[in-house]
RNA sequence: GCCCGGGUGGCGGAACUGGUAGACGCACAGGACUUAAAAUCCUGCGGUCAGUAAUGACUGUACGGGUUCGAUUCCCGUCCCGGGUACCA
């Protein structure tokens, strides 16, 4: 034994929590730097191979980093509310706390065994009541306030309230919901009258109750309590957010969703769609998540219009983003829960209609969505009037117009949009031609390249003409506006669950209130079931003696609790200052470490963590309490690392009758996968003649025909990776196991070997496929697994685990200790000056390494450190300057290795504090090059010229080389191309 | 359907601004050492063809075109795989 990895590991570690190694304080004479690593949720599964790569990556990063000079921050942490552990609770009854605890205590061993530069003094968890006191306190904040559309951004609600006591809301121009005052309770505003269209003067304000202004504020605030639509869960019993359902299921557990119209907390990002929007220009993250988050907000510029409605005094409000095709409107779809269809039905259609709602109501959101290409619609009756044409324009309902976007109705343009067109032609609705010289008899004409026709002051123009021309004719005369329009919705934020941050409000006649910051936290009370009460309230609500005092009076409280994002919504902020008991996090401490530098994570996280924690942080910008407004500058998304699965093939007996399905009977006969393909080939049930031309092949004719019985068939079986070595099964391991018996009968290969098939899909346990860090750990070492991680590829890139490849690692770090120790593993290195030639060697590494993990190259690193170790085994170099600095060079990658040679190599202080290599060009310098040459491209021969030769000189000795009269092929070369140090090549 | 990625040996991958394609590692094959195994070391390793051989020729980065002295890299078209997303007006 000659490295020993696994003392070797364990001095270090210990070494470094006793030394506190890497723990930071602010340091202002000292650059910062801020790796973050994405908010683990602690499950009871523990890490597998994958889980670490991203936490490798940047700590390899924050420990280089560290090297040139900067003071850098990396913590971690813990997101450990949740629902696993409260699914747990409601089986077992234990309290989610201990589970989550029992987790965390797994987590942090198998981290603490691989060696990260974590500041564990820094850690926080979100259901820590010193940590979630301070999710209460932003909750409150942004309770608190709303978005001044003037000024762009949020201010306190007292500002609001100022303008209100001086002018009612007439100059008020803050993100609200349009139709906020539809929802307004008007039965506890006796003085506005029935017709209330949302303006109210300093008068009015002052003369409401207490009770009455509250009410009005709750519509304006950025956290706001409200009725509106969710989706509800019933498996989980809870509302989810929109980025927390998939296809109509819920993205945990894949449970149905349905849509239901509950009072709920909401948080108001939509007030920040558009700054979301543009910092996205500012960060350098994934071009694809950037994608997904602009798609989630949907912007499209466009016009609303509104239709008078013939013999009503109503309107539909239309939102379209082709306001220029206005006269090529022949029909008008509503959503089918439009609130003006029961209005504007005429009795003629009535029965019709009232059909298609209840049909549609039935639907689920994923019927209604899986059955998009099923045209389905159903007439009013009713008619609007063209506003510039004056026509009578049919009013339908239709499925394929979504309530919740836009007004839940559009103009339908068939000649512009195909969905209009679909419907048109099904229905056999007009398609008036508004484009001049196309054909719309087969499909619309969908792109904006056309010229407007029979559209009157629009004639000849072009889209991007037609465009402001019709918003000012639509603006003149007052039916409507130019408009912009997101997709994004509002975040629910309350979840009827036990295991997550309590409100911080009270209600006081029904009415909500924030709690007084003095009381924070509000914790988390104890109750005897973690399910839903009788009447369906939220688990908190069994919470005994749980009220708030204020006044000598008691009130109760809210029984809902936050969503998992809450707590992880801000957490960077808080490993800043973890332990301020005065504030979520000191603006000095948090001015010096400012934005995370590298952040490393799962895309998965796009839509939710992603963009809530954008928005979070631009709320506490806002109000002035954090200098910037974007918290992650950089990000890199590690790609999954895939397992790779083992098969038998277990030779099975069977019958099949005529249209009845195959009986197996398994034998106890295994076919190595050589045999096996043979039958997969056949693309059917061998016959017995092909099974036994194919097994004679392989065995000889006799034991062949022993073999057969029946019709056969191959049952391809997952066997357990460990009883696997590089696809061949220990058979003898394979008999004693769950997978095989004793008398099981192998036939085998021409090596006499019994080879598996292999398949690459997602590590889990049913395909028996995981790989733990803890195995690799005590076989290799944890210095060899980080090393291996990164030499697997590109980090974010997805890719399969080769169970045999890490031995080429673990021979490298063996190779690169032999450098410094002889035969009998004794320290020997020679303490004299470097020859040029290692100097070279160390060189080209210090500069490819430093290039490469500047560009987050990890992979690459790891490539270039093996060939530098084996050209300084070639050179029998045994250097003490020249491994001093190649040590430093490694120990990002392998920090317990690289601390023992450098304590060896005589430093007294860690190798961590080391400054990196400086490269030196003047080592790499060399007089000559050996020049590839080429001939119309193709490479024949090279030739070995002076650096210093002009290029007509380098010319020259091509056309005098011996070798190019054979290549000329006696004729005359037209040009010759000389790149200096790179190629030449000869035009002939 | 739309939007992002991506197709390079048996495998993971390298080639950074167009300049010797296949670095590095795994696997495999042959050899040395050894009583044997393991470990270690050496050699070979995209394909086809020619040659006893060193070697040489052709071909080759999904496919078909193009630009260029030169294309894995740039442009156009096609196919395939992975991810995201979808009646968003």
């Amino acid at each position: 034994m000659e490295y020993q990895f696994r003392e070797i590991e364990q001095k270090w570690q210990r070494v470094w929590r006793e030394k506190k190694t890497y723990q930071v304080n602010e340091d202002p004479a000292k650059k910062k730097y801020y790796a973050l690593d994405m908010f683990p949720y602690p499950s009871g599964a523990g890490l597998h191979v994958g889980h670490p790569l991203g936490y490798i990556a940047s700590d390899i990063i924050a420990r280089y980093k560290r090297h040139q000079g900067y003071n850098v921050l990396h913590p971690m942490g813990y997101d450990s509310f949740g629902l696993p552990a409260e699914q747990y609770a409601i089986q077992t009854g234990q309290h989610p706390e201990i589970t989550t605890n029992t987790n965390i205590n797994r987590y942090r061993e198998q981290l603490d065994k691989i060696g990260f530069a974590y500041d564990w003094d820094r850690e926080v968890r979100t259901s820590s009541p010193e940590y979630y006191r301070w999710t209460q306190w932003i909750f409150g904040l942004i309770y608190d306030s709303w978005f001044n559309l003037d000024t762009g951004k949020a201010e306190k609600i007292s500002s609001l309230v100022e303008k209100f006591e001086t002018n009612g809301n007439y100059n008020v121009n803050a993100a609200i919901d349009d139709q906020w005052f539809t929802e307004l309770d008007l039965s506890k505003f006796p003085f506005f009258s029935k017709d209330f269209s949302g303006a109210f003067s300093a008068t009015d304000w002052k003369s409401m109750t207490e009770e009455q202004q509250q009410l009005l504020l709750m519509h304006y605030r950025l956290a706001y309590l409200a009725d509106s639509w969710v989706n509800w869960c019933p498996a989980l019993g809870t509302v989810l957010a929109n980025d927390e359902v998939k296809d109509g299921r819920s993205e945990r557990g894949g449970h149905p969703v349905e849509q239901k119209k509950m009072r709920q907390w909401s948080m108001r990002i939509t007030a920040y769609a558009q700054r979301l929007l543009d910092g996205l220009d500012t960060i350098d993250w994934p071009e694809n998540i950037k994608e997904v988050q602009r798609n989630w907000i949907g912007r499209s510029e466009g016009a609303s219009v509104r239709f008078r409605v013939d013999g009503h005094d109503a309107d539909i409000e239309v939102f379209t983003t082709r306001p220029d095709t206005i006269f090529g409107v022949s029909f008008m779809t509503l959503a089918p829960e439009h609130e003006l269809v029961p209005l504007i039905t005429t009795d003629e259609y009535r029965d019709g209609v009232e059909k298609y709602m209840a049909s549609a109501r039935l639907k689920t959101e994923r019927d209604r969505q899986s059955d998009a290409k099923n045209i389905t619609g159903q007439f009013t009756g009713a008619h609007v009037i063209h506003p510039f044409t004056g026509e009578k324009i049919p009013v339908w309902i239709g499925e394929y117009v979504l309530a919740g976007y836009g007004t839940g109705a559009v103009m339908a343009v068939p000649a512009g949009d195909q969905r209009d067109w679909d419907f048109a032609r099904k229905f056999g609705l007009s398609i008036p031609q508004i484009f001049a010289d196309t054909d719309i008899s087969e499909k619309a004409e969908s792109s904006k390249d056309a010229r407007l026709c029979n559209s009157q002051m629009l004639d000849g123009l072009s889209y991007q003409e037609a465009m402001p021309k019709i918003i000012s004719e639509i603006e003149k005369l007052g039916i409507g506006t130019g408009k912009i329009n997101y997709r994004m919705r509002d975040a629910v934020f309350s979840r009827q669950r036990y295991w997550g941050e309590p409100f911080p409000v009270y209600y006081k006649n029904e009415i909500p209130y924030l709690c007084d910051d003095d009381d924070l936290p509000v914790v988390l009370p104890e109750v005897d079931k973690y399910l839903p009460t009788e009447d369906g309230e939220p688990p908190l609500a069994r919470a005994k003696d749980w009220f708030y005092e204020f006044e000598t009076q008691h009130y109760r409280m809210e029984y809902n609790t936050m969503p998992g994002w809450a707590g992880s919504s801000w957490y960077f902020l808080r490993y800043m200052d973890p332990h301020n008991e005065k504030v979520f996090a000191d603006r000095n401490k948090v001015d010096y470490w400012n934005q995370v530098d590298l952040y490393m994570g799962g895309a998965e996280h796009a839509t939710g963590h992603l963009l809530y924690s954008r928005f979070w942080t631009k709320v506490l910008f806002d109000h002035g309490y954090i200098g910037f407004d974007e918290p992650f500058k950089k990000m890199i998304n590690q790609g999954m690392i895939l397992g790779r699965s083992n098969t038998t093939y277990r030779y099975c007996n069977g019958f099949a009758a005529k249209d009845q399905p195959i009986n197996w009977e398994q034998t106890n006969i295994l076919l190595t996968k050589e045999i096996s393909e043979r039958f997969f080939q056949l693309g059917h049930a061998p016959t017995p003649e092909e099974f036994d031309q194919i097994l004679a092949q392989q065995l000889g004719e006799s034991k062949a025909k022993d073999i057969r019985k029946g019709i056969m068939g191959v049952d391809k079986r997952y066997v357990d990776i460990s009883l696997v070595d590089n696809d061949e099964l220990d058979i003898k391991a394979f008999k004693s196991s769950l997978f095989g018996n004793e008398d099981d009968i192998f036939i085998l290969n021409e090596n006499n070997k019994y080879i598996c098939g292999y398949e690459v899909e997602k590590m889990s346990k049913s395909k028996f496929n995981v790989q733990t860090p803890d195995e690799l750990v005590e076989k290799f070492g944890a210095d060899t697994l980080r090393l291996y991680e990164m030499f697997l590829g590109p980090v974010e890139q997805s890719k399969p685990w080769d169970t045999k490849g890490i031995n080429g690692v673990h021979n490298f770090l063996r190779k690169f200790w032999r450098l410094a120790h002889d035969r009998d593993n004794h320290f020997a290195v020679q303490d004299i000056e470097p020859t040029p030639a290692e100097l070279r060697v160390l060189h080209t590494a210090i500069k490819k390494v430093t290039e490469d993990l500047n560009r987050y190259s990890w992979n690459t690193v790891v490539s270039t450190m093996m060939i530098c170790v084996n050209e300084l085994t070639e050179l029998k170099s045994s250097n003490k300057k020249i491994l001093s600095d190649l040590v430093v060079l490694l120990s990002p990658y392998a920090p317990h290795f690289a601390e023992e040679l450098w304590e060896k190599l005589g430093h007294t202080s860690s190798v961590v504090d080391a400054l990196w290599p400086a490269f030196d060009e003047k080592h790499l310098v060399v007089d000559s090059f050996d020049y590839p040459v080429s001939f119309n491209g193709k490479t024949r021969f090279n030739i070995e010229l002076g650096i210093s030769l002009s290029q007509d000189e380098v010319t020259q000795a091509v056309l005098n080389h011996e070798l190019t009269a054979k290549y000329l092929e006696g004729k005359q070369p037209k040009k010759v191309i000389v790149v200096p140090k790179r190629i030449v090549n000869v035009v002939v």
